[in-house]
DNA sequence: CCCTACGATTGAAAGGTTTCATTAGCTGAG
DNA sequence: CTCAGCTAATGAAACCTTTCAATCGTAGGG
């Protein structure tokens, strides 16, 4: 509702004005080298001197095909999600689609909205980081006709393309790293425990502490009901409030968000780190580096990780036979000044 | 595009299963009491057995009306861009319509694009932070009947809503800090210096070193192409290159990424925070607490902004008799230990 | 038993674009 | 001078939904 009442030209304006049929003026648009030049040329002024914007949903209502991907990113405040959005479209640019994004912020219903938002609308594809990647929704989504890319999660079966990092090695490597670092007694900071990256980080993690043949026990699992800073904070509260002898002497957090908080919280209250508390993150965000005492963390190749899922998308949604196939990279450890020796 | 052939149910086909006329269909999906419930509770079945999904293209093209908001981003990787997009959201929620966002990485094409993508789709209306605020693209969107507000800027004359801080108070508050903290030579860092952003906190660093007195030639400014985290760690190369005596004591920086950067490269380069190079950084972003000295920082209601954004922009649509109005925020400094007592 | 009124349903038109089978207009070969 | 062979342009159909005036059927009042 344009508050002006100025009704926006359509083709058939323009080829009024150009004195050309709509067929011409379409042509002009899609296959421009089919029109005489000084045809297309007095359509091209008269679409200037109206203001013509072609009207996308006439366009892919005919035409049956949409030139937009979409991305529903978890978290649109973790920078780990965005910097692998900018992945996607960079993917998208050069295949001259474009790129939309939302963000569930890790709330199923909002997914789902969105979800079947993009499916209304028809777009090219979806990407998704989905809070559960087992949803039948996704499955929904795809039996009517959206192909759909999961991010930075797999399925099991190889029902969907998917493009992931190694989730149980990183977690394996984060507590590996504590263990090396003489520490024997370590507390796991993450949730909620339905997000299967936090699952498979502490699974790995599990696995490392029974491979050092250390006691169960002595990794303490701290759940936090969501992934952010505050969450870390809590965290910290709750550790500095065991007993001295109970307390972890490490700490591996989920993310880096949550690492930050804890950290933050650590830092107010005088608990030194690494002395008192090291600390492991994950993710390696560009923050990890700066944080007050420069945050050992698990690097994912996220950019990489955009670029592949929008290209999977791409030939899913292109090419005939396309086959699913689920990438898995591999996460890397940068040890820094947070585990330093003690 | 769907890989297997089957098409996608169109109202037609849920019509022709349950015996009904198409605006019966219709009726069911938009004015569901218009319709006896016997024929609804057929209707709806026959959707489900056919996966009806709406065509939200051809819906679009008839109603004449998008349920969609847009919000075009200038930098996805700054969380301050991020808050002030959830607040949006929050927003557009409350009232029913969907909000989608791009990231338009300050390249004023990209930008473009997005604007014409969004405009082609026909949204109820366009939220943006430009690059350039003066653009006339911004213009053409609006002449052609989008709703635009511009977020985090204005136009000096009333052509637009906007919603935006005072980043003039803000300059001035981060060098009157510095200033009272007993700093007599500082540096600013911070660019492009068409970020309309950029100007105007340099602007109001530079009347507060006026104001007291100070001569002009020890505010240093130094320029950096983009805002990021990089870019701060690369400002911290050349502040660390001058001859000592030349060396300014404090830094203001254009937003907290900058800061944060340039914090790293002090401290891994042996300089201490805040006594030798105090700190002032811009956002109040959650990581700026976190840094490896709490950054002192000037603080937007980034939240708040989006709401406002949005409620600006849903008036503009859909109020007949809607005026421009330009919001103003005031910011807020924070002060922390990066800026501490000398 | 007729008529009105009302609720439920229908059917056709409209919205802007693309596609494609045709037609129109030329050029140049025969 | 004709006609084949092109290129350029045309016009109608199709995409799927919503809207709205018109119709149908029925219940209730007279």
């Amino acid at each position: 509702m344009s508050v002006d009442g100025v009704r926006n030209a359509s083709v058939k304006d323009v080829a009024a004005l150009a004195r050309v049929s709509l067929g011409t003026v379409s042509n002009v648009l899609n296959r421009p080298e089919r029109v005489s030049t000084s045809t297309r040329e007095r359509v091209e002024a008269a679409m200037a001197e109206l203001g013509f914007v072609r009207n996308e949903s006439a366009r892919q209502l005919r035409a049956g095909t949409s030139r937009t991907l979409a991305y529903v990113m978890l978290d649109g405040g973790n920078p780990f999600f965005t910097d692998v959005a900018r992945g996607m479209e960079e993917a998208a640019e050069e295949a001259g689609l474009s790129l939309v994004m939302c963000n569930s912020n890790q709330d199923g219903a909002r997914e789902a909205g969105y979800l079947t938002l993009f499916q209304q609308q028809r777009v090219q594809g979806v990407l998704v980081t989905p809070v559960d990647a087992a949803s039948p929704a996704l499955d929904a989504i795809r039996d009517r006709g959206t192909p759909l890319v999961i991010v930075d999660r797999t399925r099991d079966d190889a029902s969907f393309c998917s493009v992931a990092v190694d989730d149980v090695l990183g977690g394996r490597l984060a507590a590996e790293h504590l263990i090396d670092r003489g520490h024997r007694r370590i507390a796991f900071v993450g949730g909620p425990m339905d997000l299967g990256q936090v699952r498979d980080r502490l699974e790995g993690a599990r696995l490392a502490w029974a491979d050092a043949g250390l006691p169960a026990d002595d990794l303490v699992v701290l759940t936090t009901s969501s992934l952010g800073v505050a969450e870390g904070r809590g965290a910290g509260e709750r550790l500095t409030g065991l007993a001295a002898r109970r307390r972890p002497t490490g700490a591996f957090c989920a993310n880096d968000m949550t690492a930050l908080g804890l950290l933050q919280h650590a830092i107010t209250h005088g608990v030194h780190v690494p002395e008192h508390l090291a600390i492991v993150g994950y993710d390696d965000i560009e923050f990890a580096a700066a944080a007050a005492v420069p945050l050992t963390s698990v690097r994912q190749p996220r950019h990489e990780l955009g670029l592949t899922a929008a290209a999977l998308l791409l030939d899913e949604s292109t090419n005939l036979d396309h086959t699913h196939d689920q990438v898995l990279f591999t996460p890397e450890l940068v040890a820094r000044a947070s585990t330093a020796g003690r």
